[in-house]
DNA sequence: CGGCTCACCCTACCAAGGTAGGGTTACAAT
DNA sequence: ATTGTAACCCTACCTTGGTAGGGTGAGCCG
């Protein structure tokens, strides 16, 4: 029997897919690698009699969905490797994405050659997470759960000042942090809770619980 | 500036201490390793200054203890990976150790050479879990990621206003519901704060982004 | 040009959050 | 019987957060 090593990838960006397809066969040695970009499709293209080698999944919808797929594929292709992938750095999704069973879990940003470490060690049935660095968990954005300043309808500055609120910086902090005196760090501030429509600080943080921003 | 390859190793059983701090020095290069059997010693062992590269933490007795010691650590010593140990193999148990943000799990019984990666992988900055058998898997699927006030060392009325705060109430609702003074919410609030190594009601938001309560 | 928004500065004021240092009760452990 | 701890109360004090009501200069638009 001819043990090719395939992979399917899967993700809702058709370039992403075709990058990370690309990189799967060009530098880590797989001969065929499949790429879906509708959830619809996962199922017709696996073949449980003769399943991947490894599984490349996007962490991109809303929660449940790619994890809800998580579990499905863990079912059905018990014994094939499932990398998680994500564009988030917040240390919730690596938990979930551990707790859920996945094998590895990687940042997309992360370099090529720490790409082929992971791959490399999944496919020798370890797994494999990523240590979070102060900077991966600052860097933000998965698409469902983040809002933009502008999405807000508050200014750039305003945007600024309710990132590093929700950092939990007090007023003093990000007054010196951006060279501004702490009268109008505040002035800012209020500009924010009214366009809110909240009361103070504790309020915004809150409210966008479970979101990030820009 | 020297910097000593230091641990502390912390165990319960005098013997196992002993045992893992001389592994530590023979077969990981440590150039001093400080055993401690009783959880009052830590802290003086322990120099904020000069922190130790890397804290072995058993996970032995109720709950409780060692969770707590171990987000007090983490707090103390925020740029020292910890190491957990555990004896019983349960999942639930990683997943809390996890989820309280250690940097890595280990089973006792776990070989030497897997020791020895282990820790060097801490050293290395990076986080290392092991994987889960099939049967622990089940377990850990269905469990979510909580936080429970008394494995933050709380007490039970401690909690139940971190629940609120958590819900972005201000000092005075807080009271009006519990019917208690403000004072003595803000005295309650203040324990908090000691407990979690924060300053204000922001910080404890922001630290705890992502979990749930109880 | 005038009118507009944005970012920035100021003083002054008040509310909310947190600390310090007193104290009382209840209840469990030594 | 004494010690310890948790929960509750108080006054007093300081810091932080937010509002109100002033003002300046830069830039954009009709």
């Amino acid at each position: 029997m001819t043990t090719l090593k395939t992979a399917l990838v899967i993700d809702d960006h058709p370039l992403v897919a075709r990058g990370i397809g690309g990189f799967l066969r060009s530098h880590c040695g797989f001969d065929e690698v499949d790429e879906v970009t509708d959830t619809e499709d996962v199922w017709r293209l696996i073949d449980v009699a003769s399943p991947p080698s490894l599984v490349v999944l996007d962490f991109w919808l809303s929660n449940n969905a790619s994890l809800q797929l998580l579990v499905e594929l863990k079912a059905k292709l018990p014994n094939t490797p499932i990398l998680v992938m994500s564009a988030d750095g917040d240390m919730v999704v690596q938990q979930k994405v551990f707790a859920t069973g996945a094998h590895g879990f990687i940042h997309k940003q992360e370099a090529g050659s720490v790409f082929v470490e992971v791959v490399s060690k999944l496919l020798s049935g370890k797994r494999c997470f990523e240590s979070l660095t102060k900077e991966n968990l600052r860097t933000a954005q998965s698409k469902e759960l983040y809002v933009t300043a502008s999405e807000l309808g508050l200014t750039e500055r305003q945007g600024e000042i309710l990132g590093m609120i929700l950092k939990g910086f007090p007023n003093k902090r990000i007054a010196q942090q951006l060279s501004i005196s702490e009268q109008t760090v505040k002035e800012h501030v209020s500009g924010i809770l009214i366009r809110m429509g909240v009361g103070n600080r504790v309020e915004i943080i809150t409210k966008l619980r479970g979101k990030r921003l820009e």
